[in-house]
DNA sequence: TTGTACGCGTTATCAA
DNA sequence: TTGATAACGCGTACAA
């Protein structure tokens, strides 16, 4: 078992010092064609390659990134980080993952670990639950220590950093209008309580195509689901929550869902009661994930373009990390770039 | 922008030397308790954490796991990695990911650039063109170089390293079995082609559990898709092939899928030739995801652990980083951990 | 053309 | 009880 080779034992072998072995192999003019020769030959010989961590410390970058996201199981996140790692890779990154797994406390030490000196930059995504306390000082603090944030998605508006968000508001009202102008007249919306700032968009964005439409909204058709019921495990309890809304509201024409998961167990729930989609009940999800694609009937989506997310967010974050430090304007001003929502139409609509 | 705080600043700041502020951040017996209330107490206040890259120049370890896997959009992987990120994280160690892409060569420059210091250790499943050209040069260079590798669910018994497998063939002939035990006379086959190490010892298994109960394997039930199909951009061309295996079979009762995908297509195409599920046509698919859970109707799955995988795979890589180097017969003694599959019944068998 | 010295931030050892 | 020094591996300004 041969360790890793270091500028020192090169140098060492080739009764030489260390400098002239770290020039040689830099091609360096000062060093002679022969000194140059034999080192790079040695070098190659023990597939010499230089010590990230050395160089890291050195010039106090690592050329790492480091994403917080709540969870890696969902095909958005791991959208966005197919996205992030593409761009990264290309511009010479690594990419760090920490999990917040929606807790508070789990993404204040996953930033923490990671923010002594491990990587130049976060992209993350808010957990729910540090959205519900509102506690953001971690991200102010990292950002006062000089260590840039780009968010996604889940965004803080008053937060000084880059932002990568889809138009919620208008993915929403694309996906809304697309049912009314399919005919239907009685649309319901499943989706989140207010603090999950998507979901409060994605309503926003709900109700104002119906008021552009003269549609009155019916609170009795807005079913805010308790994100508990997200989970795998109340699947049961989502189920009851949508069959109580079609009961009541047996002229549901339209659903509406923020998600994928809302959306196949409406359709479930539909076929159960009967409900032929799309001639009886028309379903729009938001979130074009894997379920969509292969549910029966296969569902329109209002897509994100995770992936494309991810490259902006990345695009930004390294642009910030290479910027002259001498461009004071530039530092000091933040982007927040939208990403355009699609209508991607399958079965569950006309 | 206060930057972050060093030992060389508190000392500068305290006026005490570097080694004294050392000291008594880790609570040294050596520094007078008065100094040691001064020196803590500025670093609380300063927010004082010590720099994790100096820490591993230092130590010469990161305190950080290398993941190299084919995808992160894929259920079992971002499952596996919820499992490594848990343990890891519980013991101190963050992850850092990279993605091979399915591609030899950027498995080889991920794995190179993670290798030159910025990990201890890698977990990773190997991508399907490296399988299929069968250079494994760079694990094993990694190995001699002192890195030790966990390699997970696609492995190459060859290599010396830890490695966490499910019981492919086991699972396999489970899944098989039932459909026998339900009555199936007819069982076909959608799996990959043999290059694929797991595609082909679940065909084994299903080859195994024909001839266990005597029935023969007819090769026209078999059918090996090119992987180029598994792509979302040609499940028409997978439909295609799927279709053509019932028409030419019509006497099929039962299906055994590899994964989720060919299940579902599968389904998708039985549905099509009006095949009910289950009464006339019963399915079981490999791989336990979100569509097997949320297909319709839901499919019966023989379910691979992912995290419990992953949880495995961090335990035995963080295991043998902590062996005492003394250790040597450890050392050389490496685990093939067998995670158990289990059958999830669900609607599409009797 | 080559080598010495320094610094990145930390800790361990040894000297004062 | 405190401080100076060396070392981890590297690159570079400067001296020889």
């Amino acid at each position: 078992m041969k360790r890793k080779v270091t500028l020192k034992q090169i140098a060492k072998e080739l009764d030489v010092s260390i400098s002239t072995v770290s020039k040689a192999l830099r091609n360096s003019v000062e060093i002679s064609e022969d000194t140059r020769q034999k080192v790079q030959a040695f070098a190659k010989l023990y597939n010499y390659r230089p010590n990230n961590i050395a160089l890291s410390l050195k010039n106090r970058k690592t050329k790492t990134i480091g994403i917080i996201i709540p969870e890696i199981v969902h095909h958005f996140f791991s959208k966005v980080i197919t996205g992030i790692e593409l761009v990264a890779n290309k511009r010479g990154y690594n990419v760090i993952v920490g999990l917040s797994n929606e807790s508070f406390d789990k993404e204040v030490i996953n930033m923490q670990m990671l923010a002594n000196g491990s990587i130049d930059g976060f992209i993350l995504s808010i957990a729910k639950e540090t959205l519900q306390q509102q506690d953001y000082h971690h991200f102010t603090e990292t950002i006062n220590q000089g260590m840039p944030i780009v968010m996604f998605d889940r965004v803080i508006n008053e937060i000084p950093c880059d932002k990568v968000i889809v138009d919620d508001i208008k993915g929403a009202k694309l996906a809304v209008e697309k049912l009314i102008g399919n005919g239907c007249k009685n649309i319901a919306i499943i989706t989140t309580k207010d603090y999950i700032s998507v979901g409060k968009l994605r309503t926003q964005g709900y109700l104002e195509a119906l008021e552009d439409h003269k549609m009155s909204p019916k609170s009795s058709l807005i079913l805010k689901v308790d994100d508990k019921l997200l989970s795998e495990n109340h699947l049961d309890e989502l189920e009851k929550e949508i069959e109580q809304l079609f009961k009541s509201n047996k002229n549901i024409d339209g659903v509406f869902a923020v998600n994928e998961l809302y959306a196949v167990t409406a359709m479930k729930v539909a076929r159960k009661l009967d409900l032929e989609i799309p001639e009886a009940l028309q379903v729009i999800s938001f979130t074009d994930g894997v379920l969509s694609k292969h549910s029966t009937p296969s569902l329109t989506t209002v897509s994100q373009h995770g992936q494309k997310i991810g490259e902006k967010a990345a695009d930004l974050l390294i642009n910030r990390l290479e910027l002259d430090d001498t461009d004071e304007a530039e530092e000091d001003h933040y982007e927040t770039v939208v990403i355009e929502t699609e209508l991607i139409e399958r079965e569950s609509t006309k």
